[in-house]
RNA sequence: AGGCCCAUAGCUCAGUUGGUUAGAGCGCUACGUUGACAUCGUAGAGGUCAGCGGUUCAAGUCCGCUUGGGCCUACCA
C-alpha cells in the first residue's frame, strides 16, 4: 500500500524515495510470480487541504463561516477533483506500478465506513471518550493539534519577575514567569516541600496583583528548587504542567485566553478581548506602573510552535475526543519484541519502544469541516449517542431531534504521513481491531537532504522537485539514485552529480545494447537457458559471474538492502559485462578468434542483466529489452512479467572464474607496465606468461589471443620470461615482458624510483607476514583457513620479490 | 536534561559474524577517437579508518573514555 500523499499536494523527493523503493519491491516480486500489489491512494490531509481552500476563499472575499458548512464541502471537493490528477500523473512520471484500478481517497464512502466502524467500536470498548482536557491548541488554525503536530522551538524570550503580597504580612514574594498574560488566570503558587526558605509559607495565601484574587501555597515536589525564586505560579488551564498540578491539588481553573487566542471576559475588563501578546504588554506595563515588577531577564526557552500555520500553541482546556492509546501501543510493543514485525534497519526498535512505552491519550477530534464527521449526536436534554448512522443513532435515542458532532477525527485516524509513526498507528490499530499482524517487516528509510547534507525545506530554499529531476536525469537514473543511496540508518545527500552518474549507466546500457544488436551473428538469440558444455572460458566465466550476481542481488532485496543490490548491478554491468565480456567478445564476433555460441551468450547474459535492473530501471530495460532478438520465449509481451533472474548453480565454474580471473589481472598489470615504462600505446611487446596452476595455465594458452588483443602485445608466449624482461607477477601468474621491437632499452630513474619503492613495500609486507607465522600464538589460535591463506600469500610475494628484483637486475 | 545515531580518500559514502596490502562513485593527473559508448576508454596519485586506552594471536570492525557533528524526546515556569 502506498503511503498517501496528501490529494492537493506536489510530490517531493521523499515520495520519490518511498516511490521508488516500493515500486522496485513489487516489480521484483511480481517478476518473481508473487501476486503483488501496490494500491494506491491519497489522504485528504484535513488541516492542510482546508487551509489551502480557506487562502483562496480568503481571495475572493469570503469564508467558510460565510459559505457554510455545506457549500464549503462542494468547493473542497471540487479542489480535491482539480488537483488528484497531479499525484497520478507525477507517480506515473516516476514508473510506479501501481494498481490504479483499486486506487482510493481516504474520504471514499468504504473507507469513511470503516473509520466509522472503527470509532464506534473503539467508544463502545471505553477507550474512545469525550472530555474536558487540556489540548494543544492553534488560535491560528482555530482548532486542536496532536503533539505530532506541534514543533519545539527555541526562543529568546524575557522572564519577568513580578512581586506577589503575601496575605496577612509585609512580605512580598518574587515570582518569575514567561508568560506575565496568564497569571490573570493563576489559582496558587507552589513550592517545593523541603524548600527551607520557604516554610513559614505554608497554609498561607499570596495576593494576585492587579487582580486581588487570593493564591494559597500549595507544596509540590515537581517545583524545581534552582529555577527563578523557587516559587511558581499556577494557571491550570493555561500550562500543561499546572493542570497536573491543579488536578492534584484540586484547584480550580480560570480560562482568561479563549480560543481565538483573545482574553476572554474572565480576564477582567482591562484587558477582555486584547489578543495574547498585547495583553502581555499591557499586563507588564501595568505591573510597571504599580510596582510589582522587579525585573526582566533576557531569557532562552522552548516554545511550542504550529506545525501548520507557525504560531505559538496555546495550551488551552476544551472539551475534545480522546482515545487511550495504553492496550494498543503494548500489543505494538509485543509484535516487534516477539519478532512478529521486524524492523529495518532494527536501530529503530528503540525508537518503537521509546516512542510506545511514553505514548499519551490522543486527542482525535479537531475543529475543522474536512474530513470524517465524528459520527457522535447528541440529543436536546444533552445525551451523547455514538453510532455507524444517524438511523442508528435515531433508534437508540428514541427521538429524531439530534445534532452531530460538527467536529472531524484527525486525519492520523484513518491515514498518515509518510512517518515512522504512520506505522505505528496503523499496526496499532490494527492489532487492535482485527487482531492480526499487518506488516511482518518494515522498512525505514533515511531523510533526503541536499548536497551538503541540510534538510530540505522550502524556507531554506534548498528543495528539489522529483519531477524536474525526472526530466533532466530521467526517472531510472533518479530511482537508481535514491535506491543505491538508501543504506541503513543513514540519512540520504542527495545531489545532482550522483544523478548525472548514474544517467551514465543508463547511457552505458543503451550502448552495450546497441553493440550486441549490432555485432551478433544473425542467428543468435536470447536463450531461456544455456549448457555451458561446450562453451569456451571467457562464455563459462560471464556466465558463472551473472548467476553469482542475481544470488547476491535476491539475498540484498530480501534484507531490503538496495544500496549493495544497486553496486552489484552496477558493477557486474559496468565492469564484468562491458569492460571485460563485450571486448572479450570482440575477436570471437569478428572472426579473428571465433568460439562457440558468443552471440547467444552476449544476449542471454544481456537479457538477464536488463531483467535484473528492471525494478530499479524499469523504462530504460523495457525499452532495450524489446529489441533483443529472441526476448519473446522469455515472456511474450513485457519485460516487467518477464522472470526475475535467480542463482543457475550449473553455472557457476570456480576453475574458469579464476583462469578468467588470471587474464584480466595479467592484461592489467601489462597494460601499467606499459605505462610504467614510459611506451605509448603503439609500442610493440611481447609478453612472456608462466602460471603456476596447471588449469589456469590451461585457460591461458587457450585464450591467448584474447591476451594479446587486450593487452595489445605482439605475441604472447607460455613459459618463463627470458633474460632482462621487465617481470612481475598477478594472480599466481609470472609475466615477463619483453620489448626487442623498441627502440628505447634503458630503464628510466623515474621507472627505477617507483619499482624500487615497489619492492620496498613487498619486502617490508613480507617481514610483517613471517613475523606472524612464525608467531606460535597465532599458529595456535588462527583458524586452519586463515593460517593456510597467510602462508600461500607468503609465497606469492616472495616469488613477486623475485621478479621485480629480477626487473631491477639485482638477480 | 535524557536517549539514539554518526565520524573511513578532496567530496558523498560502502566495508557482512574481528582474519592481516581498507573499497566505490564523483573530483584530480597522464595518455588515448582501432566502428557500442568522449555521458567514453586505459593507467595512476590520494587514507595514522576523529583522538586516547582496553580486550585479542589478530581491531576500521568489539568495550570504555574524550572531542566534534546530527537527530529525537523533555514540564526548568
Amino acid at each position: 500500500m502506498i503511503p498517501p500523499p496528501n490529494v492537493t499536494g506536489k510530490l517531493h523527493v521523499g515520495h520519490a524515495l518511498q516511490s521508488s523503493i516500493q515500486d522496485l519491491l513489487t516489480r521484483w516480486r511480481r517478476m518473481q510470480g508473487y501476486n503483488a500489489l501496490w494500491l494506491p491512494g491519497t489522504d485528504h490531509a484535513g488541516i492542510a487541504t482546508q487551509l489551502m481552500v480557506e487562502r483562496q476563499l480568503a481571495t475572493e472575499g469570503t469564508s467558510r463561516r460565510e459559505l457554510g458548512r455545506e457549500l464549503f464541502l462542494d468547493r473542497m471537493w471540487q479542489w480535491t477533483e482539480q488537483y488528484h490528477g497531479n499525484i497520478r500523473e507525477q507517480l506515473d512520471l516516476l514508473g510506479a506500478s501501481c494498481d490504479w484500478t483499486r486506487e482510493r481517497f481516504t474520504l471514499d464512502a468504504a473507507l469513511s465506513h470503516a473509520v466509522r466502524e472503527a470509532f464506534v467500536r473503539l467508544y463502545r470498548e471505553g477507550l474512545i471518550t469525550r472530555g474536558e482536557y487540556m489540548v494543544n491548541w492553534s488560535p491560528k488554525l482555530g482548532t486542536a493539534v496532536s503533539d505530532l503536530e506541534v514543533e519545539t522551538k527555541t526562543v529568546q524570550g524575557k522572564l519577568y519577575h513580578v512581586a506577589y503580597p503575601v496575605e496577612g504580612s509585609d512580605e512580598r514574594i518574587v515570582i518569575a514567569t514567561t508568560r506575565p498574560e496568564t497569571m490573570l488566570g493563576d489559582t496558587a503558587v507552589a513550592l517545593h516541600p523541603e524548600d527551607e526558605r520557604y516554610t513559614h509559607l505554608h497554609g498561607k495565601a499570596a495576593i494576585l496583583p492587579l487582580v486581588g484574587r487570593r493564591l494559597p501555597f500549595v507544596a509540590d515536589a515537581m517545583v524545581d528548587r534552582e529555577f527563578g525564586t523557587g516559587l511558581v505560579k499556577i494557571t491550570p488551564f493555561h500550562d500543561p504542567n499546572d493542570f497536573e498540578m491543579g488536578k492534584r491539588h484540586n484547584l480550580p481553573g480560570i480560562t482568561v485566553i479563549g480560543l481565538d487566542g483573545r482574553m476572554t471576559a474572565e480576564a477582567g475588563p482591562d484587558f477582555a478581548g486584547l489578543d495574547r501578546f498585547e495583553a502581555r504588554e499591557k499586563i507588564v506595563q501595568r505591573l510597571r506602573d504599580e510596582g510589582y515588577l522587579i525585573k526582566i531577564e533576557p531569557h532562552t526557552h522552548n516554545v511550542g510552535h504550529s506545525q501548520r500555520s507557525g504560531e505559538p500553541i496555546e495550551p488551552l482546556v476544551s472539551t475534545q475526543w480522546f482515545c487511550d492509546m495504553r492496550s494498543m501501543a503494548d500489543q505494538a510493543l509485543a509484535a516487534v519484541r516477539d519478532g512478529h514485525t521486524r524492523l529495518f534497519p532494527d536501530s529503530w526498535d528503540k525508537t518503537w519502544e521509546h516512542w510506545l512505552t511514553n505514548i499519551k491519550p490522543w486527542c482525535i477530534s479537531r475543529q475543522l469541516w474536512w474530513g470524517h464527521q465524528i459520527p457522535a449526536w447528541y440529543t436536546e436534554d444533552g445525551r451523547c449517542i455514538v453510532a455507524h448512522s444517524l438511523e442508528e443513532a435515531t433508534a437508540e435515542a428514541g427521538t429524531d431531534r439530534l445534532t452531530q458532532d460538527p467536529d472531524v477525527l484527525d486525519t492520523w485516524f484513518s491515514s498518515g504521513h509518510i512517518l515512522f509513526f504512520w506505522v505505528a498507528r496503523m499496526v496499532m490499530m490494527a492489532l487492535h481491531l482485527t487482531e492480526d499482524i499487518p506488516f511482518r517487516a518494515v522498512h525505514l528509510t533515511g531523510l533526503v537532504r541536499d548536497a551538503e547534507g541540510q534538510k530540505m525545506s522550502k524556507t531554506k530554499g534548498n528543495v528539489m522537485d522529483p519531477t524536474e529531476l525526472v526530466s533532466e536525469y530521467g526517472a531510472d537514473a533518479l530511482r537508481f539514485t535514491l535506491a543505491s543511496l538508501d543504506s541503513p540508518g543513514r540519512d540520504i545527500p542527495l545531489n545532482r552529480d550522483q544523478i548525472a552518474g548514474y544517467r551514465a549507466f543508463g547511457n552505458k546500457l543503451w550502448n552495450a545494447t546497441r553493440f550486441a544488436l549490432s555485432r551478433i551473428p544473425a542467428e543468435a538469440r536470447v536463450r531461456e537457458t544455456i549448457d555451458p558444455a561446450g562453451l569456451a572460458a571467457p562464455e563459462r566465466w560471464i556466465l558463472s559471474r551473472l548467476s553469482r550476481v542475481a544470488a547476491e542481488v535476491d539475498a540484498r532485496f530480501e534484507t531490503f538492502r538496495f544500496d549493495e543490490a544497486c553496486n552489484r548491478l552496477y558493477h557486474f554491468f559496468w565492469g564484468d559485462f562491458c569492460d571485460w565480456y563485450i571486448e572479450l567478445s570482440k575477436p570471437a564476433l569478428s572472426g579473428e578468434a571465433p568460439r562457440p555460441r558468443v552471440g547467444d551468450v552476449l544476449l542471454t547474459v544481456l537479457d538477464r542483466a536488463l531483467r535484473l535492473l528492471h525494478p530499479v530501471m524499469p523504462f530504460l530495460t523495457e525499452e532495450l529489452w524489446q529489441r533483443l532478438p529472441g526476448h519473446e520465449a522469455i515472456h511474450p509481451e513485457t519485460i516487467c512479467l518477464a522472470p526475475y533472474p535467480r542463482r543457475e548453480e550449473g553455472w557457476e565454474d570456480d576453475a574458469a572464474e579464476a583462469g578468467m580471473e588470471a587474464l584480466t589481472q595479467v592484461v592489467t598489470r601489462v597494460r601499467s607496465l606499459r605505462t610504467e615504462m614510459g611506451l605509448g600505446p603503439k609500442a610493440k611487446l611481447d609478453l612472456h606468461i608462466n602460471p603456476a596452476d596447471p588449469s589456469v595455465g590451461r585457460v591461458l594458452q587457450e585464450q591467448a589471443p584474447l591476451s594479446r588483443f587486450l593487452a595489445r602485445v605482439e605475441t604472447v608466449a607460455l613459459g618463463p620470461a627470458p633474460e632482462g624482461a621487465r617481470r612481475d607477477l598477478v594472480a599466481g601468474v609470472e609475466i615477463g615482458v619483453t620489448m626487442e621491437r623498441v627502440e628505447k632499452t634503458a630503464m628510466s630513474a623515474e621507472e627505477r624510483g617507483r619499482l624500487e619503492k615497489e619492492l620496498d613495500k613487498l619486502t617490508a609486507e613480507i617481514g610483517r607476514a613471517e613475523d606472524r607465522l612464525s608467531n606460535p600464538e597465532f599458529l595456535g589460535k588462527a583458524p586452519a583457513h586463515v593460517v593456510e591463506g597467510g602462508r600461500a600469500k607468503l609465497a606469492e610475494m616472495r616469488e613477486r620479490q623475485v621478479a621485480l628484483r629480477s626487473s631491477l637486475g639485482l638477480g
